[in-house]
DNA sequence: GTCTATAAATCGATAGAC
DNA sequence: GTCTATCGATTTATAGAC
Protein backbone atom coordinates (compact mmCIF):
# COMPACT_ATOMS: atom_id res chain seq x y z
CA UNK A 1 0.00 0.00 0.00
CA UNK A 2 3.09 1.94 0.31
CA UNK A 3 2.91 2.94 -3.56
CA UNK A 4 -0.81 3.74 -3.35
CA UNK A 5 -0.18 7.72 -4.32
CA UNK A 6 1.28 6.40 -7.75
CA UNK A 7 -1.05 3.76 -8.41
CA UNK A 8 -3.54 6.45 -8.04
CA UNK A 9 -2.28 8.71 -10.29
CA UNK A 10 -1.90 6.16 -13.29
CA UNK A 11 -5.53 4.93 -12.41
CA UNK A 12 -6.83 8.20 -12.75
CA UNK A 13 -4.76 8.97 -15.96
CA UNK A 14 -5.77 5.93 -17.33
CA UNK A 15 -9.44 6.95 -16.76
CA UNK A 16 -8.50 10.81 -18.39
CA UNK A 17 -7.06 8.48 -21.52
CA UNK A 18 -10.61 6.75 -21.45
CA UNK A 19 -12.39 9.29 -21.39
CA UNK A 20 -10.78 11.29 -24.07
CA UNK A 21 -11.06 8.25 -26.24
CA UNK A 22 -14.89 8.11 -25.69
CA UNK A 23 -14.91 11.78 -26.74
CA UNK A 24 -12.63 10.69 -30.09
CA UNK A 25 -15.59 7.93 -31.17
CA UNK A 26 -18.06 10.81 -31.06
CA UNK A 27 -16.46 12.51 -33.94
CA UNK A 28 -14.10 10.28 -35.68
CA UNK A 29 -16.07 6.55 -34.90
CA UNK A 30 -13.67 3.44 -34.14
CA UNK A 31 -12.36 3.24 -37.10
CA UNK A 32 -11.03 7.24 -36.82
CA UNK A 33 -9.92 6.19 -33.02
CA UNK A 34 -5.82 7.71 -32.80
CA UNK A 35 -3.51 7.39 -29.60
CA UNK A 36 -1.87 10.61 -31.33
CA UNK A 37 -5.17 12.96 -30.88
CA UNK A 38 -5.83 10.90 -27.58
CA UNK A 39 -2.35 12.54 -26.44
CA UNK A 40 -2.94 16.01 -28.14
CA UNK A 41 -6.25 15.91 -26.33
CA UNK A 42 -4.27 15.28 -22.96
CA UNK A 43 -1.26 17.64 -23.16
CA UNK A 44 0.60 14.63 -23.54
CA UNK A 45 3.87 13.23 -25.76
CA UNK A 46 2.16 10.40 -28.21
CA UNK A 47 4.61 8.00 -26.96
CA UNK A 48 3.73 8.47 -23.54
CA UNK A 49 0.40 6.76 -23.92
CA UNK A 50 1.98 3.30 -24.79
CA UNK A 51 2.84 3.40 -20.79
CA UNK A 52 -0.69 2.70 -20.77
CA UNK A 53 -1.90 1.08 -23.61
CA UNK A 54 0.77 -1.09 -25.28
CA UNK A 55 -1.21 -0.33 -29.03
CA UNK A 56 -3.97 0.77 -30.25
CA UNK A 57 -5.94 -1.98 -30.15
CA UNK A 58 -5.54 -2.54 -26.72
CA UNK A 59 -6.97 0.79 -26.57
CA UNK A 60 -10.27 -0.48 -28.24
CA UNK A 61 -10.78 -3.35 -26.40
CA UNK A 62 -10.63 -1.82 -23.01
CA UNK A 63 -13.59 0.87 -24.60
CA UNK A 64 -15.43 -1.97 -25.90
CA UNK A 65 -14.98 -3.81 -22.46
CA UNK A 66 -16.31 -1.06 -20.58
CA UNK A 67 -18.99 -0.26 -22.83
CA UNK A 68 -20.68 -4.10 -22.77
CA UNK A 69 -20.08 -3.72 -18.84
CA UNK A 70 -22.07 -0.56 -18.43
CA UNK A 71 -24.53 -1.26 -20.83
CA UNK A 72 -25.04 -4.57 -18.86
CA UNK A 73 -24.92 -3.12 -15.61
CA UNK A 74 -27.67 -0.68 -17.35
CA UNK A 75 -29.84 -3.91 -17.80
CA UNK A 76 -29.30 -5.44 -14.98
CA UNK A 77 -29.79 -2.38 -12.95
CA UNK A 78 -33.48 -1.58 -14.75
CA UNK A 79 -34.73 -5.31 -13.49
CA UNK A 80 -36.35 -5.98 -10.78
CA UNK A 81 -36.78 -9.71 -9.99
CA UNK A 82 -40.42 -9.13 -8.09
CA UNK A 83 -42.26 -8.22 -10.88
CA UNK A 84 -44.55 -9.78 -13.73
CA UNK A 85 -41.96 -11.01 -16.35
CA UNK A 86 -43.78 -8.62 -18.91
CA UNK A 87 -43.09 -5.79 -16.96
CA UNK A 88 -39.32 -6.97 -16.19
CA UNK A 89 -38.69 -7.01 -20.43
CA UNK A 90 -40.30 -3.86 -20.96
CA UNK A 91 -37.77 -2.33 -18.82
CA UNK A 92 -34.58 -4.01 -19.32
CA UNK A 93 -35.59 -3.31 -23.69
CA UNK A 94 -36.45 0.69 -22.17
CA UNK A 95 -33.08 0.62 -19.95
CA UNK A 96 -31.22 -0.73 -23.24
CA UNK A 97 -32.41 1.90 -25.22
CA UNK A 98 -31.96 4.57 -22.92
CA UNK A 99 -28.43 3.58 -22.90
CA UNK A 100 -27.77 3.59 -26.59
CA UNK A 101 -29.76 6.64 -26.86
CA UNK A 102 -27.24 8.41 -24.16
CA UNK A 103 -24.15 6.88 -25.71
CA UNK A 104 -24.81 6.38 -29.51
CA UNK A 105 -21.24 5.92 -30.45
CA UNK A 106 -20.06 3.56 -28.13
CA UNK A 107 -23.32 1.70 -29.27
CA UNK A 108 -22.18 1.54 -32.46
CA UNK A 109 -18.87 0.58 -31.26
CA UNK A 110 -20.48 -2.50 -29.18
CA UNK A 111 -23.32 -3.54 -32.12
CA UNK A 112 -22.37 -1.63 -35.43
CA UNK A 113 -20.16 -2.33 -38.59
CA UNK A 114 -17.08 -4.58 -36.94
CA UNK A 115 -13.67 -2.23 -37.01
CA UNK A 116 -12.00 -3.36 -40.09
CA UNK A 117 -8.35 -4.89 -39.11
CA UNK A 118 -9.74 -5.49 -35.22
CA UNK A 119 -10.74 -8.51 -34.25
CA UNK A 120 -12.26 -8.71 -30.39
CA UNK A 121 -10.17 -10.54 -28.27
CA UNK A 122 -12.04 -13.21 -25.76
CA UNK A 123 -12.12 -10.67 -22.50
CA UNK A 124 -14.70 -9.17 -23.93
CA UNK A 125 -16.94 -12.21 -24.04
CA UNK A 126 -18.44 -12.19 -20.44
CA UNK A 127 -18.95 -8.42 -20.85
CA UNK A 128 -20.91 -8.81 -24.21
CA UNK A 129 -22.95 -11.71 -22.51
CA UNK A 130 -24.68 -9.99 -19.62
CA UNK A 131 -27.61 -8.30 -21.28
CA UNK A 132 -28.79 -11.89 -22.47
CA UNK A 133 -28.06 -13.28 -19.29
CA UNK A 134 -30.82 -10.53 -18.24
CA UNK A 135 -33.19 -11.42 -20.76
CA UNK A 136 -32.67 -15.12 -20.62
CA UNK A 137 -33.47 -15.33 -16.46
CA UNK A 138 -36.59 -13.43 -16.93
CA UNK A 139 -37.57 -16.08 -19.34
CA UNK A 140 -36.49 -18.54 -16.78
CA UNK A 141 -38.07 -16.81 -14.27
CA UNK A 142 -41.46 -16.69 -16.29
CA UNK A 143 -40.88 -20.17 -16.81
CA UNK A 144 -40.67 -21.51 -13.09
CA UNK A 145 -43.93 -19.56 -12.27
CA UNK A 146 -46.00 -21.44 -14.70
CA UNK A 147 -46.46 -17.61 -16.61
CA UNK A 148 -45.27 -19.29 -20.19
CA UNK A 149 -47.34 -21.19 -22.60
CA UNK A 150 -46.63 -24.95 -22.06
CA UNK A 151 -44.00 -25.87 -24.72
CA UNK A 152 -44.67 -27.52 -28.38
CA UNK A 153 -47.97 -24.96 -28.56
CA UNK A 154 -45.78 -22.20 -29.59
CA UNK A 155 -46.59 -18.55 -28.57
CA UNK A 156 -45.75 -17.56 -32.44
CA UNK A 157 -48.36 -15.84 -33.54
CA UNK A 158 -49.07 -17.27 -36.77
CA UNK A 159 -50.13 -20.53 -35.07
CA UNK A 160 -48.06 -23.04 -37.31
CA UNK A 161 -46.82 -25.82 -36.00
CA UNK A 162 -43.04 -24.96 -34.37
CA UNK A 163 -40.64 -27.13 -35.45
CA UNK A 164 -40.47 -30.47 -33.27
CA UNK A 165 -37.77 -32.67 -35.13
CA UNK A 166 -34.77 -32.21 -36.64
CA UNK A 167 -31.15 -30.90 -34.89
CA UNK A 168 -31.88 -27.92 -32.24
CA UNK A 169 -31.70 -24.57 -33.15
CA UNK A 170 -29.90 -23.14 -29.85
CA UNK A 171 -26.80 -24.03 -28.82
CA UNK A 172 -26.66 -26.06 -25.52
CA UNK A 173 -24.33 -23.40 -24.29
CA UNK A 174 -26.89 -20.29 -25.51
CA UNK A 175 -29.54 -23.16 -23.80
CA UNK A 176 -28.21 -22.67 -20.30
CA UNK A 177 -28.12 -19.15 -20.54
CA UNK A 178 -32.01 -18.81 -22.04
CA UNK A 179 -33.51 -19.89 -18.60
CA UNK A 180 -32.04 -23.11 -17.82
CA UNK A 181 -33.53 -26.14 -17.76
CA UNK A 182 -37.67 -26.48 -17.61
CA UNK A 183 -40.43 -28.34 -18.83
CA UNK A 184 -41.63 -25.39 -20.73
CA UNK A 185 -38.29 -23.78 -21.84
CA UNK A 186 -37.60 -25.81 -25.86
CA UNK A 187 -34.98 -25.13 -28.14
CA UNK A 188 -38.04 -23.22 -30.39
CA UNK A 189 -38.60 -20.92 -26.92
CA UNK A 190 -35.09 -20.34 -26.81
CA UNK A 191 -34.90 -19.51 -30.20
CA UNK A 192 -37.36 -16.77 -30.02
CA UNK A 193 -35.60 -15.39 -27.47
CA UNK A 194 -32.68 -14.83 -29.09
CA UNK A 195 -35.31 -13.27 -32.15
CA UNK A 196 -36.48 -10.91 -29.53
CA UNK A 197 -33.22 -10.00 -28.28
CA UNK A 198 -32.17 -9.48 -32.10
CA UNK A 199 -35.20 -7.49 -32.76
CA UNK A 200 -34.61 -5.29 -29.73
CA UNK A 201 -31.41 -4.37 -31.38
CA UNK A 202 -32.96 -4.06 -34.90
CA UNK A 203 -34.88 -1.51 -33.47
CA UNK A 204 -32.77 0.92 -31.78
CA UNK A 205 -30.22 0.56 -34.54
CA UNK A 206 -32.78 1.59 -37.20
CA UNK A 207 -33.88 4.52 -34.40
CA UNK A 208 -30.07 5.29 -33.54
CA UNK A 209 -28.75 4.91 -37.54
CA UNK A 210 -31.95 6.96 -38.94
CA UNK A 211 -33.87 4.44 -40.67
CA UNK A 212 -37.03 5.39 -39.21
CA UNK A 213 -36.80 8.94 -39.96
CA UNK A 214 -39.88 9.70 -41.56
CA UNK A 215 -41.47 6.91 -41.10
CA UNK A 216 -42.04 7.03 -37.19
CA UNK A 217 -44.26 9.92 -35.60
CA UNK A 218 -43.42 9.31 -31.49
CA UNK A 219 -40.20 7.47 -31.46
CA UNK A 220 -40.48 6.72 -27.47
CA UNK A 221 -44.22 5.52 -27.61
CA UNK A 222 -43.73 3.49 -31.08
CA UNK A 223 -40.90 1.39 -29.14
CA UNK A 224 -42.94 1.23 -26.57
CA UNK A 225 -45.35 -1.08 -28.14
CA UNK A 226 -42.98 -3.47 -30.07
CA UNK A 227 -41.32 -4.16 -26.69
CA UNK A 228 -44.79 -5.25 -25.88
CA UNK A 229 -46.05 -6.76 -29.12
CA UNK A 230 -42.08 -8.96 -28.68
CA UNK A 231 -42.86 -9.73 -24.99
CA UNK A 232 -45.98 -11.31 -26.98
CA UNK A 233 -43.89 -12.93 -29.06
CA UNK A 234 -42.21 -14.55 -26.39
CA UNK A 235 -45.71 -15.67 -24.52
CA UNK A 236 -44.86 -13.04 -21.72
CA UNK B 1 -23.96 9.30 -81.01
CA UNK B 2 -20.38 10.49 -82.65
CA UNK B 3 -18.95 10.32 -78.99
CA UNK B 4 -20.19 6.51 -78.09
CA UNK B 5 -16.45 5.08 -77.99
CA UNK B 6 -15.40 8.02 -75.45
CA UNK B 7 -18.47 7.69 -73.88
CA UNK B 8 -17.80 4.13 -73.20
CA UNK B 9 -14.86 3.91 -72.11
CA UNK B 10 -15.85 6.66 -69.22
CA UNK B 11 -18.69 4.42 -68.46
CA UNK B 12 -16.25 1.14 -68.61
CA UNK B 13 -13.77 3.06 -66.08
CA UNK B 14 -15.98 4.48 -63.67
CA UNK B 15 -16.74 0.95 -63.41
CA UNK B 16 -13.41 -0.24 -62.89
CA UNK B 17 -13.48 2.03 -60.29
CA UNK B 18 -16.55 1.23 -58.59
CA UNK B 19 -15.49 -2.11 -58.45
CA UNK B 20 -12.04 -1.61 -56.77
CA UNK B 21 -13.51 0.97 -54.23
CA UNK B 22 -15.77 -2.30 -53.31
CA UNK B 23 -13.43 -4.56 -52.61
CA UNK B 24 -11.33 -1.58 -50.77
CA UNK B 25 -14.90 -1.56 -48.59
CA UNK B 26 -14.24 -5.04 -47.37
CA UNK B 27 -10.73 -4.93 -46.65
CA UNK B 28 -10.34 -1.29 -44.64
CA UNK B 29 -14.29 -0.83 -44.54
CA UNK B 30 -16.10 2.23 -45.49
CA UNK B 31 -14.40 5.35 -43.57
CA UNK B 32 -10.99 3.79 -44.48
CA UNK B 33 -11.98 3.69 -48.31
CA UNK B 34 -9.23 6.01 -49.88
CA UNK B 35 -9.33 7.66 -53.60
CA UNK B 36 -5.77 7.10 -53.72
CA UNK B 37 -5.38 3.64 -53.12
CA UNK B 38 -8.57 2.75 -55.59
CA UNK B 39 -6.09 4.62 -58.15
CA UNK B 40 -2.97 2.94 -56.91
CA UNK B 41 -5.04 -0.31 -57.83
CA UNK B 42 -6.11 0.48 -60.94
CA UNK B 43 -2.57 1.60 -62.07
CA UNK B 44 -3.89 5.27 -62.51
CA UNK B 45 -2.44 8.74 -60.84
CA UNK B 46 -4.75 9.13 -57.99
CA UNK B 47 -5.66 12.92 -59.12
CA UNK B 48 -7.08 10.93 -62.40
CA UNK B 49 -10.08 10.07 -60.69
CA UNK B 50 -10.95 13.18 -59.70
CA UNK B 51 -12.43 13.60 -63.43
CA UNK B 52 -14.72 10.57 -62.25
CA UNK B 53 -15.39 11.52 -58.56
CA UNK B 54 -15.23 14.99 -57.45
CA UNK B 55 -14.74 13.80 -54.10
CA UNK B 56 -14.31 10.75 -51.59
CA UNK B 57 -17.72 11.71 -49.88
CA UNK B 58 -19.03 11.75 -53.74
CA UNK B 59 -17.47 7.76 -54.41
CA UNK B 60 -19.19 6.73 -51.20
CA UNK B 61 -22.78 7.99 -52.13
CA UNK B 62 -22.19 6.31 -55.31
CA UNK B 63 -21.68 3.18 -53.65
CA UNK B 64 -24.60 3.34 -51.24
CA UNK B 65 -27.13 4.12 -54.23
CA UNK B 66 -25.59 1.18 -55.92
CA UNK B 67 -25.70 -1.13 -52.59
CA UNK B 68 -29.47 -0.09 -52.01
CA UNK B 69 -30.13 -0.67 -55.47
CA UNK B 70 -28.97 -3.78 -55.41
CA UNK B 71 -30.39 -5.00 -52.55
CA UNK B 72 -33.75 -3.84 -53.63
CA UNK B 73 -33.20 -5.50 -57.23
CA UNK B 74 -32.50 -8.97 -54.86
CA UNK B 75 -35.88 -8.44 -52.63
CA UNK B 76 -38.04 -7.40 -55.98
CA UNK B 77 -36.60 -10.31 -57.57
CA UNK B 78 -37.73 -12.82 -54.83
CA UNK B 79 -41.01 -11.65 -54.71
CA UNK B 80 -43.75 -13.23 -56.89
CA UNK B 81 -47.53 -11.75 -56.74
CA UNK B 82 -49.27 -14.39 -57.51
CA UNK B 83 -48.11 -16.96 -54.10
CA UNK B 84 -49.51 -16.65 -50.49
CA UNK B 85 -48.31 -13.41 -48.68
CA UNK B 86 -46.57 -15.59 -46.19
CA UNK B 87 -44.51 -17.50 -48.72
CA UNK B 88 -43.76 -13.98 -50.11
CA UNK B 89 -42.78 -12.77 -46.94
CA UNK B 90 -40.22 -15.77 -46.68
CA UNK B 91 -38.65 -15.23 -49.77
CA UNK B 92 -37.68 -11.63 -49.68
CA UNK B 93 -36.35 -12.16 -46.34
CA UNK B 94 -34.34 -15.27 -47.58
CA UNK B 95 -33.37 -12.64 -50.38
CA UNK B 96 -32.20 -9.87 -48.07
CA UNK B 97 -30.59 -12.30 -46.11
CA UNK B 98 -28.79 -13.64 -49.44
CA UNK B 99 -27.69 -10.32 -50.57
CA UNK B 100 -26.25 -9.56 -47.21
CA UNK B 101 -24.41 -12.49 -47.06
CA UNK B 102 -22.70 -12.23 -50.27
CA UNK B 103 -22.03 -8.65 -49.91
CA UNK B 104 -21.48 -8.48 -46.01
CA UNK B 105 -19.51 -5.08 -46.41
CA UNK B 106 -21.59 -3.58 -48.94
CA UNK B 107 -24.55 -4.28 -46.04
CA UNK B 108 -22.74 -2.83 -43.18
CA UNK B 109 -21.90 0.24 -45.07
CA UNK B 110 -25.72 0.77 -45.28
CA UNK B 111 -26.82 -0.28 -42.46
CA UNK B 112 -23.98 -0.40 -39.85
CA UNK B 113 -23.16 1.86 -37.75
CA UNK B 114 -22.54 5.49 -39.71
CA UNK B 115 -19.63 6.80 -41.51
CA UNK B 116 -17.73 9.70 -39.47
CA UNK B 117 -17.75 13.06 -41.21
CA UNK B 118 -20.63 11.41 -43.97
CA UNK B 119 -23.95 13.04 -44.66
CA UNK B 120 -25.74 10.95 -47.03
CA UNK B 121 -27.62 13.12 -49.71
CA UNK B 122 -31.25 13.24 -50.52
CA UNK B 123 -30.33 11.28 -53.66
CA UNK B 124 -30.20 8.24 -51.73
CA UNK B 125 -33.59 7.82 -49.95
CA UNK B 126 -35.29 6.88 -52.84
CA UNK B 127 -33.04 3.54 -54.03
CA UNK B 128 -32.82 2.93 -49.93
CA UNK B 129 -37.03 2.72 -50.03
CA UNK B 130 -37.26 -0.42 -52.26
CA UNK B 131 -37.23 -2.99 -49.59
CA UNK B 132 -39.40 -1.44 -47.43
CA UNK B 133 -42.03 -0.99 -50.76
CA UNK B 134 -41.97 -4.50 -51.14
CA UNK B 135 -42.66 -5.79 -47.60
CA UNK B 136 -45.08 -3.37 -47.87
CA UNK B 137 -46.84 -4.18 -51.36
CA UNK B 138 -47.13 -7.65 -49.64
CA UNK B 139 -49.19 -5.86 -46.76
CA UNK B 140 -51.31 -4.42 -48.77
CA UNK B 141 -52.03 -7.23 -51.22
CA UNK B 142 -52.79 -9.43 -48.28
CA UNK B 143 -55.16 -6.56 -46.36
CA UNK B 144 -56.88 -6.55 -50.22
CA UNK B 145 -57.19 -10.42 -50.36
CA UNK B 146 -59.22 -10.53 -47.09
CA UNK B 147 -55.79 -12.61 -45.51
CA UNK B 148 -55.07 -10.13 -43.07
CA UNK B 149 -56.97 -10.26 -39.54
CA UNK B 150 -59.33 -7.37 -39.00
CA UNK B 151 -57.54 -4.61 -37.49
CA UNK B 152 -58.31 -3.43 -33.92
CA UNK B 153 -58.00 -7.24 -32.89
CA UNK B 154 -54.49 -7.28 -33.19
CA UNK B 155 -52.29 -10.14 -34.34
CA UNK B 156 -49.62 -9.69 -31.75
CA UNK B 157 -49.30 -12.46 -29.78
CA UNK B 158 -49.68 -11.00 -26.78
CA UNK B 159 -53.34 -10.35 -26.77
CA UNK B 160 -52.92 -7.20 -25.19
CA UNK B 161 -55.51 -4.72 -26.36
CA UNK B 162 -53.55 -2.69 -29.75
CA UNK B 163 -53.53 0.48 -28.95
CA UNK B 164 -56.55 2.74 -30.33
CA UNK B 165 -56.63 6.39 -28.97
CA UNK B 166 -53.55 8.60 -29.28
CA UNK B 167 -51.64 10.13 -32.04
CA UNK B 168 -50.40 7.46 -34.40
CA UNK B 169 -47.20 5.75 -34.88
CA UNK B 170 -46.74 5.28 -38.06
CA UNK B 171 -46.37 9.08 -40.26
CA UNK B 172 -49.13 9.45 -43.67
CA UNK B 173 -45.69 9.25 -45.53
CA UNK B 174 -44.92 5.49 -44.54
CA UNK B 175 -48.70 4.51 -44.50
CA UNK B 176 -48.58 5.37 -47.92
CA UNK B 177 -46.18 2.74 -48.40
CA UNK B 178 -46.75 0.02 -46.40
CA UNK B 179 -49.87 -1.44 -48.02
CA UNK B 180 -51.92 1.59 -49.00
CA UNK B 181 -55.27 2.48 -47.46
CA UNK B 182 -57.16 -0.49 -46.10
CA UNK B 183 -59.96 -1.30 -43.78
CA UNK B 184 -58.08 -4.28 -42.34
CA UNK B 185 -54.61 -1.82 -42.11
CA UNK B 186 -54.60 0.37 -39.22
CA UNK B 187 -51.79 2.55 -37.37
CA UNK B 188 -50.97 -0.76 -34.99
CA UNK B 189 -50.86 -2.98 -38.02
CA UNK B 190 -48.15 -0.29 -40.08
CA UNK B 191 -46.16 -0.36 -36.81
CA UNK B 192 -45.70 -4.02 -36.57
CA UNK B 193 -45.04 -3.92 -40.25
CA UNK B 194 -42.34 -1.72 -39.16
CA UNK B 195 -40.98 -3.80 -36.47
CA UNK B 196 -41.00 -6.60 -38.50
CA UNK B 197 -38.25 -4.74 -41.21
CA UNK B 198 -36.25 -3.96 -38.03
CA UNK B 199 -35.88 -7.17 -36.53
CA UNK B 200 -35.25 -8.96 -39.58
CA UNK B 201 -32.32 -6.36 -39.80
CA UNK B 202 -31.73 -7.27 -36.30
CA UNK B 203 -31.63 -11.47 -37.01
CA UNK B 204 -29.10 -10.31 -40.17
CA UNK B 205 -26.72 -7.85 -38.37
CA UNK B 206 -26.17 -9.98 -35.73
CA UNK B 207 -25.64 -13.24 -37.81
CA UNK B 208 -23.06 -11.18 -40.09
CA UNK B 209 -21.64 -9.36 -36.83
CA UNK B 210 -21.07 -12.17 -35.23
CA UNK B 211 -23.41 -11.59 -32.31
CA UNK B 212 -24.93 -15.13 -33.00
CA UNK B 213 -21.44 -17.00 -33.09
CA UNK B 214 -21.68 -19.87 -29.69
CA UNK B 215 -25.67 -19.68 -29.89
CA UNK B 216 -27.21 -20.19 -33.15
CA UNK B 217 -26.16 -23.75 -34.16
CA UNK B 218 -28.28 -24.02 -37.41
CA UNK B 219 -28.23 -20.16 -38.88
CA UNK B 220 -29.94 -21.09 -42.02
CA UNK B 221 -32.60 -23.44 -40.23
CA UNK B 222 -32.85 -20.49 -37.46
CA UNK B 223 -33.36 -17.91 -39.73
CA UNK B 224 -36.29 -19.37 -42.17
CA UNK B 225 -37.88 -20.23 -38.55
CA UNK B 226 -37.44 -16.80 -37.18
CA UNK B 227 -38.56 -15.03 -39.78
CA UNK B 228 -41.82 -17.69 -39.63
CA UNK B 229 -42.20 -16.01 -36.25
CA UNK B 230 -42.56 -12.80 -37.35
CA UNK B 231 -44.82 -13.71 -40.55
CA UNK B 232 -47.18 -14.79 -37.49
CA UNK B 233 -46.84 -11.86 -35.57
CA UNK B 234 -47.58 -9.78 -38.95
CA UNK B 235 -50.60 -12.01 -39.42
CA UNK B 236 -49.34 -13.13 -42.79
C1' DG C 1 -8.06 13.04 -69.57
C1' DT C 2 -3.76 11.43 -67.70
C1' DC C 3 0.47 12.62 -65.94
C1' DT C 4 4.22 14.61 -62.32
C1' DA C 5 4.93 17.30 -58.47
C1' DT C 6 3.62 19.32 -54.43
C1' DA C 7 1.31 21.26 -50.19
C1' DA C 8 -0.02 20.26 -45.66
C1' DA C 9 -1.48 17.30 -43.06
C1' DT C 10 -2.30 12.55 -40.63
C1' DC C 11 -0.88 8.07 -38.36
C1' DG C 12 1.55 3.85 -35.23
C1' DA C 13 5.40 2.72 -33.13
C1' DT C 14 10.17 2.97 -31.41
C1' DA C 15 14.89 4.79 -29.51
C1' DG C 16 17.03 7.00 -26.17
C1' DA C 17 17.78 11.16 -22.97
C1' DC C 18 16.41 12.63 -18.56
C1' DG D 1 7.11 7.84 -16.75
C1' DT D 2 7.49 11.77 -19.74
C1' DC D 3 10.01 13.93 -23.07
C1' DT D 4 12.21 14.92 -28.09
C1' DA D 5 13.25 13.11 -32.34
C1' DT D 6 12.59 10.04 -35.83
C1' DC D 7 11.28 6.30 -39.28
C1' DG D 8 8.26 5.13 -42.77
C1' DA D 9 4.25 5.22 -44.04
C1' DT D 10 -0.61 7.17 -45.06
C1' DT D 11 -4.20 10.64 -46.82
C1' DT D 12 -7.19 14.64 -49.69
C1' DA D 13 -6.77 17.78 -52.97
C1' DT D 14 -4.74 21.06 -56.27
C1' DA D 15 -1.51 23.15 -60.04
C1' DG D 16 0.12 22.81 -64.29
C1' DA D 17 2.51 20.22 -68.27
C1' DC D 18 1.28 17.44 -72.10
Amino acid sequence: MVSTARERARAELTQEILTSAREQLATVGAPGLSLRAVARDLGLASSALYRYFPSRDDLLTRLIIEGYDALGAAAEGADEPGRAPRERWGAVCAAVRGWALAHPHEYALLYGSPVPGYVAPADTVPSAARVGVVLGTIIGDAAQAGLLPEAGVGAGAGGRATRTGGAPLVTEQAAAVLGGEHPSLDDAVRARALLTWSSLHGLISFELFGHFVGSVADADAFFAAQVGELAGLLGL
